[in-house]
DNA sequence: TGAGTATATGCTGACAAGGGCATATGTCAA
DNA sequence: TTGACATATGCCCTTGTCAGCATATACTCA
């Protein structure tokens, strides 16, 4: 069984670079033809159009014709379960202080040592 | 040029529905060793092996040997651009009021009508 | 109708994922 | 040491990606 498709669900379309970057366009500018998406993206025609299928296909964008043109616009409630699922794990790297961590908190902030991280914080628990 | 390796990035490794389960796990357990994730996930102890060698090459997991054992801890903090990725759109599913929305808007509160959406929000731009 | 523009689709090639299974490596206990 | 246990690695196989290029489809305007 090989990787599974980029299609399956919202997770495998977004873990393409180009794909995050067309919602970042679409969300950036409400609506874009895909003409706009070429030139933005300076990326080949069909490739753009491919991308945009993948999209599509798990619902990330909705497409509307506009004479010979199709104006794509985001349908960012499709990654709502992106946000949720990563959300159950943002008391972890807030309440979290493990070595791997400090380091690249270390590395972030090179100037304030031992600092505070906001206290006031959602209860621990699952 | 083929799909982007599943260790080029946390967005890659997150793609695989098992590995976020491991992740799960290990958010839940604190630690774990692999013989326990094996019994969890019903998987052959080879595949869940090289599951935790994606999550380690991307620092999504840290190890710790424990005698003849290997004991899993999840690295949080990594999934930080994720969080942050995914924030941005938080105010478009907030906000944003199109037909295929409100069907799941509807659905989630069935008793408040027109609710406004906090709007003391970062004004949109970029 | 025909040319021109905008977008999608089809096919190819290179490449890697992921399960299965065998096996290597490492650790403990007697 | 030897043997049992815990985990990692290597190889095969099937399958799906993604870019590139050519082509089909769809719409617009003369």
């Amino acid at each position: 069984m090989p990787r599974a498709a980029t299609t399956a669900d919202v997770f495998n379309a977004i873990a393409e670079p180009r794909r995050r970057e067309i919602l970042d366009l679409l969300a950036r500018a409400g609506e874009l033809a895909v003409g706009a998406l070429v030139e933005a993206l300076r990326l080949p025609q069909p490739a753009v159009s491919k991308h945009l299928g993948v999209l599509r296909a798990v619902g990330l964008v909705s497409v509307k014709r506009e004479g010979q043109r199709r104006v794509y616009a985001i349908n960012a409630a499709e990654l709502r379960p992106v946000h949720q699922w990563v959300s159950n794990y943002e008391r972890l790297w807030t309440h979290q202080v493990d070595s791997i961590q400090r380091r690249a908190e270390r590395r972030a902030r090179m100037g304030s040592p031992t600092k505070k991280p906001n206290p006031q914080r959602k209860e621990v628990r699952s």
